[in-house]
DNA sequence: ATGGTTGCAAAACTTTTGCATATCT
DNA sequence: AGATATGCAAAAGTTTTGCAACCAT
């Protein structure tokens, strides 16, 4: 799993437009390509590889789709998150030009508008001399609902 | 894995009183148990599974190991933090009164002075009603001297 | 035609579980 | 003695790797 800062996010309103660019890019548009990419266009969530093939049409090797969010990562259409425990959970890069915050207890997942966190941001640079990312791994924490519990899975 | 958060930390000077300790809490003072003991206390990072194996004089169990961390965990003398990618990381829960930031690239821990993330805290609670616990899924970024370079394990 | 992709099989790695046996107190 | 902890074996879950066959361009 490597990410690059480098490449350049693709931004496509459909996955038809998403697998033209990809195309254009000297990839080839395979069944089970098309399927991730449609997956994750179809979901609001980031999804995990289980869940996009379980999702699927058609049945998908998981190392297919491994392979395949490998490339469209590195493509830049397509970017992942830790959230806690669990698998890596990927998303289309477009729609996370923003940050996450995950609760630990339940799983819920909020994504904050652009900026929310620069204040945030500012502070820990401050305080650390290190630069958060926090697209990559997201600041983890009890949601609203959760606040009030007293035990957590960890 | 599941962390209490009643559980009273127990702190001990040495090896010793913290089986002490332990024993006082009606838990019984195995060969292995006092390994993985002695071996949170030689380390001044956190420890995984693996790792506690490898420095180990005698030979245990993984499924041992893991009992024991949980055991220890449960009773207040240990606690964990997932840094990154990679195995949960365990330390001895008063040795880290303190909260850590993470580099994603070179792996480096920074653990910080007490109370430096307050601010941090205060601010992400206001930005996204979440309550931010950065002792078991620390904040992750890119250390002073990775911040010039331009790829990361992801 | 050709090399990028797939699918299968196998494996790495962390962690958990079940259970009979050993051991601490 | 009796409860607890150990060791072994097996498994779950995510992700990677190797490789022959396939298929998109």
């Amino acid at each position: 799993m490597t990410t690059s800062y480098a490449t350049p996010v693709i931004s496509a309103p459909d996955p038809e437009s998403a697998l033209a660019a990809l195309r254009r890019l000297g990839m080839r548009i395979s069944a089970p390509r098309r399927v991730v990419v449609e997956a994750l266009f179809a979901s609001p969530e980031p999804l995990s590889a289980p869940e996009i093939a379980e999702r699927a049409p058609l049945a998908l090797d998981p190392a297919s789709i491994y392979a395949n969010l490998q490339a469209l990562e590195a493509a830049g259409l397509v970017r992942h998150v830790h959230l806690g425990h669990g698998p890596g959970r990927y998303m289309l890069s477009d729609r996370v030009a923003r940050d996450f915050v995950g609760c630990e207890r339940c799983g819920a997942v909020r994504a904050l508008p652009p900026s929310a966190l620069e204040g945030v941001r500012a502070a820990v640079r401050a305080a650390t001399g290190f630069e958060p990312r926090f697209t990559h791994f997201p600041i983890m924490g009890l949601c609203p609902a959760c606040r009030s519990e007293r035990s957590v899975d960890g």
